[in-house]
RNA sequence: GGCGGGUUGGCGGAGAGGUUACGCAGCGGAUUGCAAAUCCGUGUAGACCGGUUCGAUUCCGGUACCCGCCUCCA
């Protein structure tokens, strides 16, 4: 059995991994709120966390890890956005137009993970899906002392939970002496947090012991876990970014309303992502979306690369020559297996997996890669990364690859003949015809080679046929 | 202001208290009609100052600088 180490922030060292239910590993990650296109930040905790994933399903067995990842789709800016629409003569009521903005965005969120080669997991929830168990854990605070009504909100006690300020480090004095924001009047005290708001008739609202109102953000993720995963779960994971406050009051919640579960055993928390040295804002201009590097011709799988280069727990700094590096990387890589088909269930080599399962290493386990020499290894290591073993080349259009066909022999051809008369202009002149068009040309003693490149434009390829 | 993280060769980026990380780029060579690709060879870097040690880039302390969270955007 491979040991699996992993950085816990809860105790802020590097733990062995001793899962609580070996055939049943339990997982949660943090997910999007859904309200619109995911952007490069929101990939990175998915590409990691997929990693990982795939990891515990290497070592424990594909069917004995379950993975969650929540959408939330009840928030502000989703209920803003909907309401823009509706502004803007969109037909249907608010409720509806929130409906199909959430669903859109799922859609798009789906679309654009998937072409990141991320699997999906096993459950995800949706906020709106669980409003009921999140009552109920509410006034099961409200009953145990550790939340209280004013209002019409609902208010976790933090100072009823000895252990608040734990995960981030952070002690609640702290916090009061640097707090910058302000602080609503009807609170008990400072840090404590909402478990549920009123509704105003615009906004969408359940209705509750405390009248029609909707969740604060913090009690889905522990309202979900709990439901789906259970009092006490293996794994939770997300963004540094979401230690605190998120999982702070989520650890505060769940602590209390379960106080015989250990909710998470470990937590993980990538790093943030940065693009050219800078923080991805919009006031920064630099703010971009997964789909729009998809849409600049940017293969899913060359954006996972890049991630992987960069271990987890490092800040990651998205710049065009690391894809620009990572594409040609990975075309190498491909180009070494001769027959993908052979090595379709190709498993990892033991030092491979041993990298990976050191806190997730996967810039050593790149290292690693593009060193090994034989097919069968490099497979099962691109198979355990969630890479596909086909490149470009393998999944052109049958017409293309019939015009690469038919003008390797023609080059073939013109290359024999002008060996004897020492004349190359036609064989120049194909080439470099060729190469307009992205195919990289391989002339040896052995023959030649056509081989498509990044660039490859079929219509002009097949235009010299 | 509070809390946390980082600083490795031209670039990216690991591990390890003492033996070459590795990749990219560069340079030299082989090969090639010319190229490309490929192959071979080539780089003693570790912010700064102290300490521990026979020995530190690796451990400890301090300084500087950078970054993140605490505030809508992860």
């Amino acid at each position: 059995m491979v040991t699996i180490r992993l950085t816990n922030s809860k105790t802020r060292k590097k733990e062995e991994f001793r899962p609580i239910d070996p055939s049943n590993v339990r997982m949660y990650v943090c997910g999007p709120t859904v309200y619109d296109r995911a952007h490069l930040g929101n990939a990175r905790p998915v590409v990691v966390f997929d990693t990982l994933f795939r990891l515990l399903r290497h070592v424990y067995g594909a069917e004995h890890v379950t993975y969650v990842r929540n959408f939330t789709d009840v928030d502000d800016k989703i209920n803003a956005e909907a309401l823009r629409r509706q502004r803007a003569g969109a037909p249907g009521t608010l409720e509806e137009l929130i409906r199909q903005r959430t669903e859109e965005t799922i859609a798009w969120y789906h679309a654009d993970m998937d072409a990141l080669g991320a699997l999906r997991p096993n459950h995800e929830p949706r906020a709106t899906e669980f409003i009921g168990q999140m009552i109920a854990m509410t006034q099961g605070l409200i009953d145990k002392g550790h939340a209280y009504e004013a209002s019409g909100h609902v208010l976790f006690r933090v100072r009823s939970y000895k252990d608040y300020g734990k995960l981030s480090g952070r002690s609640v004095d702290d916090m009061i002496a640097g707090a910058r924001v302000e602080v609503a009047p009807f609170k008990e005290y400072p840090m404590d947090f909402v478990l549920w708001k009123p509704s105003s008739g615009q906004e969408p609202g359940w209705d509750s012991p405390w009248g029609r109102g909707r969740p604060g953000w913090h009690i889905e993720c522990s309202a979900m876990a709990h439901e789906l995963l259970g009092e006490s779960f293996d794994i939770h994971g997300g963004g540094l970014d979401l230690q605190f406050p998120h999982h702070e009051n989520e650890i505060a919640q769940s602590a209390c309303a379960h106080p015989h579960g250990d909710f998470a055993r470990y937590w993980l928390h990538n790093e943030m992502l940065q693009v050219e040295g800078k923080k991805m804002s919009k006031s920064l201009g630099n703010f971009f979306t997964v789909r729009d590097l998809l849409d600049q011709g940017i293969p899913g799988e060359v954006i996972r690369f890049v991630f992987l280069m960069t271990h987890y727990r490092s800040p990651m700094d998205w710049t065009a020559g690391k894809a620009r590096q990572a594409e040609a990387t990975l075309a190498k890589l491909r180009a070494r297996i001769k027959s993908p088909d052979l090595h379709v269930g190709a498993k990892a080599p033991d030092d491979f997996v041993a990298c990976i399962a050191d806190d997730l290493n996967t810039a050593g386990a790149m290292a690693l890669l593009v060193n090994y020499r034989s097919d069968h290894e490099v497979a099962g290591a691109l198979n355990l990364l969630g890479f596909a073993l086909q490149g470009r080349a393998e999944q052109l259009p049958s017409s293309s690859a019939r015009a690469l066909q038919v003008l390797t022999a023609r080059l073939a051809l013109a290359r024999t003949g002008a060996m004897t008369t020492k004349d190359f202009t036609a064989v120049d002149a194909l080439k470099s015809a060729l190469t307009a068009a992205g195919v990289e040309v391989r002339m040896s003693k052995e023959g030649v080679e056509l081989v498509p490149g990044p660039d490859f434009d079929p219509a002009k390829l097949e235009a010299l046929q």
